[in-house]
DNA sequence: TTCATTGTATTACTATTATAATACACTTTC
DNA sequence: GAAAGTGTATTATAATAGTAATACAATGAA
């Protein structure tokens, strides 16, 4: 799992967690059934506390993401349909959060054309 | 000014006043010398603590975004010319945010054009 | 000068975030 | 059954975020 967290940011550390799991489901690097790593190993992993980590597996639970047994770990539980659909509506929100600003900035889709042909590069 | 505060977002409430005054001053709604509404009616406007906005006031103040004054008030304090090389900054800087989170996500830049194709209608 | 308005500062209280140290119950494996 | 590893729960402490109520000093206009 390729995650890192940033101390710094305003976004609290349990969040962030819980984002970089669901880009890992999303992106497929973690599939239906698959087990997440243990808490404590996670917590070892990204030199968090224990319980910061098992706040973030309680909400990715309680999002149906995943499901969490004691003994035997938390599993993803997210069937292929859903996680192209979720996918799917992932992209379209980024890129229309980052059409709304780039409006707000006052650009127009023209400038926008070309800041895309200029970074493809 | 149209600024609306998210209490349930993780991101602290005087972040969000200070990213949407910061928007408002690249997108040019808010120019070079001119005065920021007071700490105490922004603070009603928003149905906030006038201390919440003025630890956002004070971050802008030390950021370089403005100059506070007792007894005047909170003036913008950025030049044209950095206020238009701030913007394009912040659009090139936002798309490629975008473009991290859609790549991560598996998606190509043919798919990324595609969707660009079908929202623009 | 007087007065209202401005930013600034202080103190107090609450909730959230994060760490820390344990303990407990469940599951798997030997 | 025993042992190791799992999620879960509890209690404590500290830092940050936000609200609340005041007070103070500087500014500008009447």
């Amino acid at each position: 799992m390729n995650l890192t967290i940033d101390a710094k940011s305003p976004l609290p550390v349990y969040q962030q967690v819980i984002q970089a799991i669901k880009l890992e489901v999303l992106s497929g690097g973690l599939r239906d059934g698959d087990l997440l790593p243990s808490i404590r190993d996670l917590a070892k992993l990204l030199k968090l506390n224990p319980n910061t980590v098992a706040k973030a597996y309680y909400a990715l639970e309680a999002e149906g993401f995943s499901e969490n047994r004691s003994g035997s770990g938390s599993r993803v539980r997210v069937p292929a349909g859903r996680q192209d659909s979720l996918r799917k509506a992932m992209l379209e929100s980024e890129f229309k959060n980052f059409l709304e600003k780039a409006v707000s900035l006052g650009f127009t889709l023209e400038d926008i054309k070309q800041l895309a042909e200029r970074i493809k590069k």
